[in-house]
RNA sequence: GGGCCUGUAGCUCAGCUGGUUAGAGCGCUACUCUGAUAAAGUAGAGGUCGGAUGUUCGAGUCAUCCCAGGCCCA
């Protein structure tokens, strides 16, 4: 026998509700259940989980990626599918070790050299456990159930050594080499920058001091003539090898200060205007770009040792990048200090000449700057060019400047030996994958085949400390070799094999250098390349190393590919999704998963970029404990993932109070009054709507057809119809990844059943027998709350719970303990009634239209009025209105509903072509039909086509319902239209109608008297109204139905407040709109 | 310069395969209902659907071009 429902506070605290959920998960060991459900199954449903960087605590942001993440893995677990559950952590890389500097206040790799790279190394993965826990924690906060104790780790040997194997199979094809690059270094870290590192947050606006020079031309014909050159790097200057103009551009031969100069023509104003020219520069001439290519000249510092190999090459170089919007349209080119520079040396055969050492010092070779920052020589060098007379003058120039995103050190640009590996023979095979793989949103495809096709040779070495060990071997003669295992680099030691071992053979930097091999080719002692890898080497190999690719083939063939993985898209493209294919075309040829889930960027609520420097992020731990996470979920939940999500307490209190408010008050109401009534779901009469096993095959709902002489309503039948047409949406939106339609779908149902449902019903609850149309009316409730709960457990999975527990499983001895152990719905396709809903939407129209015409004549709902003309589109729509004539007598409080159409002689006609129709048959006479129609008379037509006749109209002969026939407002009628449909109310109100108005706004105040003097729902009063003598026969016609609504025992009318009513405490008065006044007194029975 | 996305009400966004008068939430104003009340409902104002051209009987929706913004690449 099941008990009473736990009563169910309307006034709740949500965060409180939360927590004691997780307890009792936690206590009954829910999320080890729930993981446990499906492991006899056959099919299953392979996730892997993009790692979360383990390196600070979780943001808003985080969570909205692993809502989605729990939320499919939930409703896959629901439809019984076996899954793995297996969380990963990201926990290698430069951003555990700046976090670890910025720890240990460390300012460049000397003071972690210092240090100890191996006591550096231990505290980079001491921090990567202690966030690691933390994350674990905050993602069971957020209802996240995975299987906390078992996530992976980038750092560890398995998944570094499966690396290892990729880099193996990419250097037994020969794609591994030795490059050499300019890129972008940061002095002080000492390293350099991937473009992705300087995109995201790595440019700061920097005035520079930016100097003017010429360089002075030596070849025959041109003695004394010279390029003004430009540049805002003046510490390139020393490593100068060429210039560079563009070969369309006019260049101007111009004399100024004594001396001749070219520069583009086009810019002469704005250098007079800057000052670098005088007022009194004269053009002497003027030549094409391409006339000066090939023109030699003499460096600046020419006189360098470093300059020694170049020296004969400085010449003018013909680069149609070169621009005139600023500077002199001569470009200095210094290919080992700037990255297009290089490119452009490349091209011409260049000798580049690289400057600056790891921490941005000038090398040797570099003359009184060798031994200098680059960030502190310009003055040196705008000294040395005014005693050569090259220095024509030195602007302050601003400009969005590369900065170090972590210390925000100016960026130099460096010219490096890194490892790449070589794509060609790759990227075809990426592109079938990326071709093969369902990508959501769909344009994520087209993104990552235009990032594949531009790609370049990926750079995967990093010089750092903490990350993959590069397991490459390069020996001075010129050969390297790669190793691919632990046990191949045991097999071919030659030194340092057992300290490896004894210190834990980790392979991570110090220990692994220590082990040294044999040069397969000359046979020399060599050491491990000191450089460790990219970090998405680490993310990439995951498919691979997590689920055993090399040490359980069998298990791993069982997981490969992944069904589906998730990920924000902005920067995955180039990155985790770019690792993956790589990763998976490489080493199987295949895609790495069938189906990315992907999502854009969240802002703050004014649509601003959230940055922790900008104070304007929001960490979960605050939000769960202010707005609760199922809000957060839902909001998530209800977003189009393909744009970007504005998010705050603002949209959070929308969300709860649009959702979830309005969901608690339904579940409150039904408990309540379950509760007064001692209905238990053992007086259900739908059958089990909770789904006893994953599978499902015990739910009884499913193929349960709706009884005769049960009581159902019309409006149980529309209800339920709702709910398993949700249920299929539902079921088909999730499988097809639409989460919003999923998600509104719910929003949809939760208003219908509140405002209308529940609205319509709340008689059949309150009435005091207890018959079979209010035992069909808690039966249907109760299915739709307990339907909703298991619809809405992977979404919010608290709120899911609390319903659920409440409702089923405290009730009801063998139901699962929680509703994240029941299946999930399936829909029943006979209760689905596409005519019952039409009407009920039609209806829920009309209500609406209804009121809105009352509005406009400001007659209340309380005041009945004798009609309610309805005008409607659609042929069914007229059977319609018979079947919802009694909903909508209630709902407007009128005597009747009238159809428009049967009442041609009250309203006006307006006539319309029915396009629909005629469009298709007569094409581009429509115009002459609708001018025809114009100019015909509306009443003829109307009268015609109501009786099935064919319409002559000018020249053209119409079917009946080849014309629209709306209707307009008449006198004595209040009118509203929406999308083709009017209601009307007639606004004359009669004596009879106007008294029965006076007697329901005194029930109102009675009703309202009761609840004020603290009177039970079930108690009987006595009742005593006073009032003058026009109302007293008003209200005395009307005594009963006041008795009957107000459990009033007695009730006293009369112009003089009876005897017995002297002293009765409750007393309220009232004024009638028409100025009478009346009183009432009551008191308990 | 190339690729992808976006442009609909003051703000944030829906509008599926082209079809009569383009919707919601928020905000604002007014009102109503209140034994679900930390609610709910109704109305009002507010839109030449970024622009142009084309296809079509008919375009917010399809095509082409242009403009603006965002992201990626060069």
């Amino acid at each position: 026998m099941a008990s009473h429902f736990d009563s169910v506070d309307p006034k709740v605290d949500f965060v409180a509700k939360e927590e004691e959920i997780l307890k009792w998960w936690d206590d009954n060991d829910i999320p080890a259940r729930y993981r446990k459900l499906n492991d006899d199954k056959e099919k299953k449903y392979s996730f892997i989980d993009g790692p979360i960087t383990a390196n600070n605590a979780m943001g808003v942001h985080h969570a909205w990626g692993r809502t989605y993440k729990d939320l499919f893995l939930r409703f896959r677990n629901m439809q019984g599918y076996k899954q793995r559950f297996q969380n990963g952590f990201d926990g290698q890389g430069l951003w555990i070790e700046v976090e670890v500097e910025k720890e240990m206040g460390f300012k460049s790799k000397r003071d972690i050299e210092a240090f100890g790279v191996g006591k550096f190394v231990e505290e980079c993965r001491k921090r990567v456990d202690r966030f690691a826990e933390r994350i674990s924690n905050q993602s069971q906060r957020l209802g996240y159930f995975m299987d906390w104790d078992n996530s992976y780790h980038t750092k560890s040997d398995e998944n570094n050594y499966t690396i290892w194997h990729f880099l193996k199979t990419c250097a037994d094809k020969g794609w591994i080499y030795k490059g050499r690059d300019v890129m972008p270094w940061c002095p002080r870290c000492g390293t350099g920058l991937s473009q992705h590192e300087i995109v995201t947050e790595g440019y700061q606006d920097i005035t520079h001091d930016s100097p003017y020079l010429k360089f002075p031309l030596i070849d025959d014909g041109h003695e004394g003539e010279n390029l003004l050159v430009w540049t805002t790097t003046p510490w390139t200057l020393a490593a100068n090898v060429a210039a560079a103009v563009n070969p369309e551009y006019t260049y101007a031969k111009v004399e100024d200060r004594g001396s001749v100069i070219y520069f583009s023509k086009s810019l002469l104003e704005s250098l007079k205007k800057d000052h670098v020219l005088t007022g009194e520069a004269k053009v002497l001439g003027e030549v094409k770009g391409s006339e000066l290519v090939g023109l030699r000249y003499k460096a600046p510092f020419d006189e360098l040792p470093a300059q020694d190999e170049v020296r004969d090459q400085h010449r003018v170089l013909s680069w149609d990048e070169v621009g005139e919007d600023e500077g002199t349209g001569i470009v200095h080119t210094a290919p080992g200090a700037g990255a297009e520079d290089f490119k452009l040396g490349n091209e011409n055969g260049l000798t580049p000449i690289a400057p600056l050492d790891q921490n941005g010092i000038y090398k040797e070779g570099f003359g009184e700057f060798t031994g200098k920052s680059a960030a502190d020589v310009k003055d040196m060098v705008f000294e040395s060019l005014k005693e050569k007379d090259l220095l024509v003058r030195v602007n302050k120039y601003t400009h969005r400047y590369p900065v170090c995103w972590r210390c925000s050190t100016e960026l130099v640009f460096r010219l490096v030996d890194e490892w790449f590996i070589n794509m060609d023979e790759i990227r075809p095979k990426m592109q079938k994958a990326t071709n093969e793989m369902n990508w959501y949103p769909e344009f994520g495809k087209a993104r990552e085949l235009d990032w594949l096709k531009n790609m370049q040779d990926w750079m995967i070495s990093k010089k750092r400390y903490y990350g993959l060990a590069l397991p490459i071997y390069a020996c001075d003669c010129g050969n390297f070799d790669v190793i691919g295992s632990s046990e191949e680099l045991k097999e071919r030691a030659v030194e340092g094999w057992e300290e490896f071992e004894a210190a834990g053979a980790s392979p991570h930097r110090p220990w692994i250098d220590g082990v040294k091999i044999a040069c397969s080719d000359c046979g020399e002692t060599v050491s491990r390349i000191e450089d460790v890898g990219n970090a998405w080497l680490d993310a990439g190999i995951v498919p691979f190393s997590t689920i055993g690719y090399k040490s359980d083939p069998e298990y791993w063939k069982e997981w490969f590919p992944a069904d589906w993985i998730s990920e924000s898209f902005p920067g995955q493209f180039r990155n985790w999704f770019y690792s993956l294919i790589v990763m998976a075309a490489v080493l199987e040829d295949s895609m790495p998963a069938k189906n990315v889930f992907a999502y854009a960027l969240m802002r703050d609520e004014n649509g601003e970029e959230m940055h922790k420097s900008k104070g304007n992020a929001i960490w979960f731990e605050d939000a769960a404990e202010k707005m609760g996470v199922d809000v957060m979920r839902w909001t998530y939940s209800r977003h189009n993932p393909a744009s970007n999500l504005n998010f705050g307490y603002k949209t959070g209190d929308e969300v709860r109070r649009q959702f979830i408010i309005p969901l608690w008050n339904i579940y409150s109401f039904f408990t309540t009054y379950a509760n007064l009534d001692d209905w238990t779901p053992d007086d259900c009469v739908i059958p089990s709507s909770f789904g006893f096993t994953p599978d499902g095959e015990q739910n009884g709902f499913e193929s349960w057809t709706m009884p005769e002489g049960e009581g159902f309503s019309e409006l149980d039948r529309w209800i339920l119809s709702e709910l398993n047409q949700l249920t299929q949406k539902m079921t088909d939106n999730l499988e097809s990844w639409q989460l919003p339609y999923a998600a509104g779908g719910v929003e949809q149902f939760v208003e219908d059943l509140s405002n209308w449902y529940v609205r319509r019903s709340r008689r059949r609850f309150w009435k005091t027998e207890g018959d079979k149309d209010k035992n069909a009316a808690y039966s249907t409730l109760y299915t739709c709350l307990t339907t909703l709960s298991r619809l809405l457990a992977p979404f919010t999975p608290f709120f899911a719970d609390i319903m659920y527990r409440n409702l089923v499983a405290e009730r009801i001895d063998d139901a699962p303990d929680s509703v994240h152990l029941t299946s999930w719905p399936k829909a029943n396709a006979s209760l689905v009634d596409e005519d019952v809903m039409n009407q009920t939407r039609l209806a829920i129209r009309l209500a609406s239209l209804g009121r809105s015409a009352r509005a406009q004549s400001r007659l209340k709902v309380r005041q009945p009025l004798g009609e309610f003309v309805a005008e409607v589109r659609h042929d069914w729509e007229h059977f319609a209105l018979a079947k919802i004539e009694n909903v909508l007598k209630e709902e407007l409080n009128v005597k009747s509903v009238i159809d428009a159409s049967e009442m041609g002689g009250l309203l006006g006609f307006e006539i319309k072509p029915n396009l629909r129709v005629l469009g298709p048959k007569y094409g581009k006479q429509i115009d002459e039909i609708r001018n025809a129609i114009q100019a015909a008379d509306a009443n003829e037509i109307a009268r015609a086509s109501e009786a099935g006749e064919t319409i002559s109209i000018g020249s053209f002969e119409l079917e009946a319902d080849e014309v629209l026939i709306e209707r307009v407002a008449l006198e004595n009628y209040a009118v509203a239209t929406d999308a083709g449909y009017a209601g009307a109310v007639l606004t004359v109100v009669s004596d009879e109608l106007k008294a029965e108005g006076t007697a329901r706004e005194v029930v109102r105040v009675i009703q309202n008297l009761r609840k004020s003097s603290g009177l039970k729902i079930s108690d009987r009063i006595n009742l005593w109204i006073s009032c003058s003598d026009d109302v007293t026969g008003a209200l005395m016609t009307h005594a009963d139905y006041i008795a009957e609504e107000t459990l009033a025992d007695n009730v006293d009318i009369g112009a003089v407040l009876s005897d017995d009513a002297q002293g009765v405490a409750a007393s309220e008065s009232l004024d009638l709109d028409d100025g009478n006044k009346v009183t009432v007194n009551l008191e308990k029975a």
